[in-house]
DNA sequence: ATGTCCGTAACCTACGGA
């Protein structure tokens, strides 16, 4: 089975280039993050024409998640307990358990969206309370947390910034310590598997980016390639995101 | 290293958010 994860920084902005990426990328289960729609807004008919069942949750502005699946879809949630915002997204998904998050971006450490950033992991780490172990997992998505300082193009440009602070850290760790995998992409022509590279000054270019995109996996789920898909990052119109794509076995 | 892009609301440009 071939999974991906992808922000898209608009769904509707992005249209023609994911469907040319399903078409040659051919993942059986996507998560979308940051769709920016609604439900009438997304483009349901034409991914659905290349084989995909889809769900999606999204208010139409600067949130939205999606799965997309052609080995079968059923939903399980489409909302955080507790949360309101359409950031999540579950589906059965062909034995896959399969959750989009797009976790909040914080802003800044004096604003509550900060607070309300490490709210909703908390939120979605109670989530794993109920969650047998040994059923194939995948949490993937837009986390906006650099698990390391590695995962940053310099930390030295991250002091008092968010996505680095130690609370969001141990926030993503918690989840990890659950007993999830941080499945690790292989290198490409670059050593950091940044999934991140702001629009400005040049940034992917330089390869400055930040690797804030994760597919966490449940110990069942057995991995047998990964990687950055920065083709999705060139060009014209590009998300400021890359997709992940992992290749993987279930259990039989 | 705040230099871009996105959607919105309202217009032919400014703004919030990332």
């Amino acid at each position: 089975m071939r999974i991906a994860t992808w922000n898209v920084n608009s769904v509707g902005a992005r249209l023609p280039r994911l469907l040319d990426w399903l078409q040659t990328r051919e993942p059986d289960v996507v998560a979308l993050q940051e769709t920016k729609t609604n439900e009438a807004g997304f483009p349901t008919a034409e991914v659905e024409a290349l084989g995909y069942s889809v769900m999606h949750v999204g208010d139409g502005r600067w949130n939205g998640v999606a799965v997309l699946s052609r080995v079968g879809l059923e939903a399980v949630s489409r909302q955080l307990p507790g949360m309101t915002e359409p950031r999540y997204a579950v589906a059965d998904c062909g034995g896959l358990r399969t959750v989009s998050v797009y976790v909040p971006n914080g802003r800044s450490v004096d604003d509550p969206h900060y607070a309300y950033k490490l709210d909703w992991f908390d939120a979605l780490r109670h989530t794993l309370d109920d969650q047998d172990p040994a059923q194939p997992l995948v949490i993937m998505g837009d986390f906006n947390v650099a698990r390391n300082d590695a995962d940053v193009w310099d930390i030295r440009s991250f002091a008092g910034s968010t996505h680095v602070t130690p609370p969001e850290r141990a926030a993503l760790e918690s989840l990890i310590d659950w007993g999830l995998v941080d499945v690790t992409a292989r290198p490409g022509k670059n050593d950091r598997p940044f999934t991140y590279w702001d629009y400005r000054a040049g940034m992917f270019h330089k390869d400055l980016g930040m690797r804030i995109d994760y597919v966490l996996a449940s110990p069942s789920v057995t991995v047998q390639d990964a990687y950055v898909d920065r083709e999705a990052r060139k060009g014209t119109g590009p998300s400021d995101h890359a997709p992940i794509v992992v290749d993987l076995t279930l259990p039989s």
